[in-house]
DNA sequence: CTGAAAGCGCTAACAG
DNA sequence: CTGTTAGCGCTTTCAG
């Protein structure tokens, strides 16, 4: 076993000829202390090396400032621009992120549960189900929780989504604008709060637009399944003549497929329409139609959040953020987009 | 504030009717219990929801079972599955994943100088450079650094890099042998040795092989950067037809720049080469030619290493792994590659 | 095998 | 403003 041997509180105050609990209040921001002892301390501390243990220090005020992250798969851009921007937003907010993957599936793994033992500010899920285990134990636990990108019935955990709703209609319309006859679906996760929102507000709209039901296929928010799936639609016969894929991933490994395996021309013989707008559907090579959701709003909303939740754990929230239709190359154009934008903003952005 | 109520190993020993240490003894693997009052125990822990707070435990063991992870920016998808790989192999290792911000640049944000504060088994630096005050810094805490895809000078911090020296020579080697007249490098940046090592190797084969001095334009490992970059190179009158770029985001960037800006045919007007091997460099819509770094080799190797400097931690090492050139249709193909692979593995994958 | 007791390093009243 | 005194929740001798 190593050893190591720590600077403590006890010998810079024996260095600085004070109390030990004079070393405590020259490491706390508004404790009172001359500012003369106060120095003395701190050229002690400097000397020595010395630096206040944090783990003492929340086991005492009962919160550790860190709060645990689950994510699921980071093959999804929209994730990793989350953990970019959620990491320096906990940072900024003088909080620890402590990250533990989970299955993208219902259940997380069994590390979470260990990861809860540390007391833990809040739990944050990216795109990963809580299971009704894990969420008693969070109560339990008395870890709040923040879903992120998603949703459950259970009235105790809060969340922070796009609006999937609109985000469905404002495509199903955009479609339907342009013409297209046969449209298909390339769903993803099935147990998802996000595709079946997505899903059935998409299959509503048509439906409700005298539109005829779309092909529909299991894309999973996997690049090999989306593959799959886009193979065995673009194989038929009658095949579609617009895609709407459940998120941005899937709708770049369509465009790979029809475009490299079938040869179409993308946007023009075929509209693939994704759904995050993530940082590569703006690439030329690409040009991806898509419905944003701005993950700077939703992490700025989930720390708020947790913030809240950090001194009132029952306060929680469901917050739903706005989103833009962003037109690019990959779908058809059509003349006057506005004219069906009756609910949500609609963007024709200039590529990079 | 909130005040949390926990539930104490004392309230389990309560209602179990035994001492607090045999609580303690319970869920210490291999304590000197008896089967039955461990029963009881956990029964009894069980009802009441009890978990053992593992802050209090780092504090007496004086290890927090905690690494620190510094990435600087998850543009790159080398980063992006370095990331996913190392969560799982920490959490394989029962280690926990502490996940802070850093620039890119040589210097760490001032976050770390707190995150040091947790006694953390190690700190593991993705790509991010050691300043000589932070590396002074983990030598007073006694924090063992790993950096990962950099290295440097300092003799007490370990390193898990691949082989910039043999990839570089390797792509040399592969332009010329397709007999390019124009060769062309972008760097990316400035200050790290990734950087460092493969352009000081790419220039000397060169030129040992008596070839003219490429061009050389910086990309910064930045997307923008590369994309201007190739602006510049492809602008020129004496337009080059082979680019390195030093790393596959840059390539990427090239890629889009050659085929939607100037109309090149890549791989047969223009040769683009990367460096990391990302999944997206598999893509239809890329197919690159690139060097792989195997993420999944490097990241064994630096869970391995944190474990040795857990327990000993002047134990540094510094490891190199091999990787392989994957030769794919963005740079002009040659009849016989193994002619010039003396030093290394060359491979011509399938598209996925 | 078990309980009592002594801390791990720090903060937070409490007197002075 | 400062030192003293209790602990935070747990592990770990040390007796028994």
């Amino acid at each position: 076993m190593n050893d190591r041997i720590f600077v403590t509180a006890h010998d810079v105050a024996r260095a600085a000829g004070v109390s030990q609990s004079a070393v405590s209040r020259a490491f706390t921001p508004g404790a009172s202390i001359s500012p003369d002892t106060r120095a003395r301390i701190l050229t002690a501390a400097d000397q020595l090396g010395y630096r206040p243990n944090l783990l003492a220090r929340s086991l005492i005020n009962g919160r550790s400032n860190i709060v645990g992250v689950g994510v699921g798969n980071l093959a999804n851009p929209f994730f990793v621009e989350t953990m970019q921007l959620l990491s320096r937003a906990l940072d900024d907010a003088g909080l620890r992120l402590l990250l533990f993957p989970a299955d993208s599936g219902a259940t997380a793994e069994p590390s979470i549960h260990e990861i809860l033992h540390y007391r833990l500010d809040a739990l944050v899920l990216l795109s990963v189900g809580l299971s009704s285990t894990l969420a008693e134990e969070c109560r339990r636990a008395q870890v709040p929780v923040v879903l992120y990108n998603r949703t459950t019935l259970d009235d105790a955990t809060s969340s922070v989504i796009g609006d999937n709703q609109i985000g469905a209609r404002t495509i199903a319309a955009h479609l339907l604008a342009g013409r297209h006859q046969r449209i298909a679906y390339i769903a993803g996760t099935a147990g998802s709060s996000t595709n079946a929102q997505r899903e059935a507000a998409f299959f509503a709209y048509l439906a409700q637009q005298g539109a005829p039901a779309p092909l529909r296929e299991d894309g999973h928010y996997d690049i090999a399944a989306a593959t799959a799936a886009t193979r065995r639609l673009l194989t038929r016969p009658d095949r579609p003549d617009a895609i709407f894929c459940a998120n941005d991933l899937m709708a770049i490994a369509a465009i790979n497929v029809a475009r490299h395996e079938y040869g179409l021309d993308v946007g023009r013989e075929i509209s693939i329409v994704g759904y995050d707008d993530v940082p590569m559907a703006a690439w030329p090579a690409f040009s991806l139609t898509s419905y944003s959701q701005p993950a700077e709003q939703m992490v700025a909303q989930t720390v708020r959040l947790i913030r809240i939740l950090r001194d009132d754990p029952d306060a929680h929230q469901d917050v739903i953020v706005d989103g833009t239709l962003m037109l690019r190359g990959s779908s058809r154009s059509v003349a006057n987009p506005s004219a069906y934008a009756t609910t949500t903003n609609i963007a024709t952005p200039r590529p990079d």
